[in-house]
DNA sequence: AAACTAATCGAAATCGGTTTCGGTAGTACG
DNA sequence: CGTACTACCGAAACCGATTTCGATTAGTTT
């Protein structure tokens, strides 16, 4: 059987109680014992149970880690895997390990919340794009601490980061507007979406205050952010009559999507459509033509979201938002940038 | 507080054994009370403490997933990403929940094997792509049962998963010759990885079975399965001297890169060189030229790595290995196939 | 009505830790 | 030498479940 604190006790002749002080940095025992079952630590290489341990303590150094929505975002989504990918690093470096909810609706518990006081996590990242649902709700309501990806949570014990997507659309309509483009389209995920409809908003209004018309019909949602989705999006603008001259898309995989629409129509990019993403996800320098697109500044939005949830696990912060700034990155699928 | 076993045992009038039998299908407890327990289970929204039934039961439900190796393989990688997720997906239906251990050195235990007792895991799965090394030698050799995924576990309670290499290598030799090719190349990872020594000891098998000359020049490995390896291994090759007509790499991340290469050199694709990749991942199809590949089924090698752990958990299995078969998917990066 | 069986329930030990609190030994001090 | 203080250690309660086994009750049989 395996080694645990009562043996490491036998062996060195001392009560579970003094080999509990010692893995725990208490300073009422002495160096010379303190050493001797060290030592018997490190030969028999026994690590503490953690369930035990949290049993004991109510923490389990162990975050919870949510995709919530109904819009197939999982860890294979190209850009939110960056993102988790940083947060999980650093919390790494914090000392916690991730739990990975398996959203099969068969799985015991069912709601987030009652899986997260299951697990004892100490707290929770939530990723999602999408507006709040009613599950997710009861979590951001509640003492655990969380923390949403590219989702407004507004919990006591809550906070989010995200991309500052009215920037994000209105450096884009700028980059557009310099290229010399005046006929502006969008497409996006389902109006439910909360950062499509943030970009959307924001585009609109920067098309406006940029003295151009906006045409309702040159606006149109997919089912996701999925490159399927954009494709059937270029389809219907292609389908509806004239297009417009550049698209912005609310993701690097929609805009791919647009793009293979658009080529199976014959038409160039960026040529006679220009299409702006946004994201910047990998794909985008391999594909034909590179992607211009919005870069999301993936490694800090985990980073920021490690931190302060950190802060929220040890009652150091309030919550609140983190809004990083994005970054224009000029490739070929909208032509070289014009000077002004 | 939080409502916990007691509670709801003091709530119903009845015991605390009396509720964990209720929770757990145990036949001695009667309709009535079963059914009044059940109902303040489901109003209260109690959900067992998994730590204490860990502890009780040293069952956790929990499967450990490690990321092993130095190429820094890690969640973000397109191939394995799919296998995972699969693999979630599968373990999510027979009711487990995934852990990721942090491999940062800071955290406190360190070697996988007691990382995986000090969470109890029931099993693990472990993603590498290279050769053995000796951390993960000690998990394979203990009683945890684990999965290797591309990773060959030989361990008593071990198994793994992974494409038959040699199968990917002839169809990839097959295809290239029935196009007309007949000069060579091959980028892989480093000498370390299994899976691409593998690749690339079928390549050279196939090569010489349909009586073509074998270059050593041709051959030339990356410091892993990236695409910035792939376009410097192309560089390589480029300097080297005469190219040869066509080259496999063993990863479609690495033929993105040797493709970058080529472009940048002024040479087409396929009919300078022609290039076909290895994994079929979601840009083979953005990309230009799109690119020729093998494809993995990567929902088949997650969903069998699942069972195959499952199985092992039980004790319905000895461990082994499943080999899955690949696709030759044709694209444009070898031009269209040719009719024998 | 006695006796036996089956159904139903609960007391208590257990899992592996943490933490409080009291006890003992040793040292310093007046 | 008595007292007080400090350093060091351990007994025991506790965290929230599971599981065994004995007790009680109800039902059935003779």
């Amino acid at each position: 059987m395996h080694v645990n604190i009562k043996k490491i006790a036998e062996m060195a002749g001392v009560s579970v109680s003094t080999v509990s002080k010692i893995m725990n940095n208490y300073n009422d025992v002495s160096e010379k014992t303190k050493q001797r079952v060290l030592e018997i630590i490190e030969q028999t290489g026994y690590s503490p149970s953690n369930s035990a341990k949290t049993l004991a303590t109510k923490k389990s150094n162990l975050i919870g880690v949510i995709f919530a929505g109904e819009l197939n975002v999982e860890i294979t989504h190209p850009f939110f895997v960056e993102v988790l990918n940083s947060f999980k690093k650093q919390m790494g470096v914090l000392g916690y390990d991730l739990i990975f909810f398996s959203n099969e609706k068969f799985v015991s518990g069912g709601d987030y919340y009652s899986r997260c006081v299951h697990f004892h996590v100490d707290g929770c990242v939530i990723i999602s794009g999408e507006k709040m649902e009613p599950a997710i709700h009861d979590l951001d309501m509640s003492t655990i601490p969380c923390i949403g990806v590219d989702l407004e949570l507004k919990g006591t014990k809550s906070g989010y980061v995200m991309s500052d997507n009215y920037q994000i659309a209105s450096k884009v309509v700028e980059h557009l507007y310099l290229l010399g483009h005046r006929e502006l389209g969008f497409i996006g995920s389902t109006g439910d979406s909360g950062i499509s409809s943030q970009r959307e908003a924001g585009y609109m209004k920067a098309i406006e205050s940029f003295g151009l018309t906006l045409n309702p019909g040159w606006f149109v949602h997919g089912d996701d952010f999925f490159e399927p989705s954009g494709y059937a999006a270029m389809q219907q603008l292609i389908e509806r009559g004239p297009l417009p001259k550049a698209v912005f898309a609310a993701s690097d995989l929609l805009a791919l999507g647009a793009i293979r629409a658009l080529k199976e129509h014959g038409l160039r990019i960026p040529e006679d459509v220009a299409v702006i993403g946004c994201d910047d996800i990998e794909a985008c320098k391999y594909t034909s033509p590179t992607l211009t697109t919005i870069r999301q500044n993936k490694e800090r939005l985990g980073v920021l979201a490690a931190h302060m949830l950190f802060d929220l696990i040890n009652n150091q912060s309030e919550g609140g938002s983190f809004v990083v700034e994005p970054a224009l990155i000029i490739r070929e699928s909208c032509g070289s940038a014009l000077r002004s």
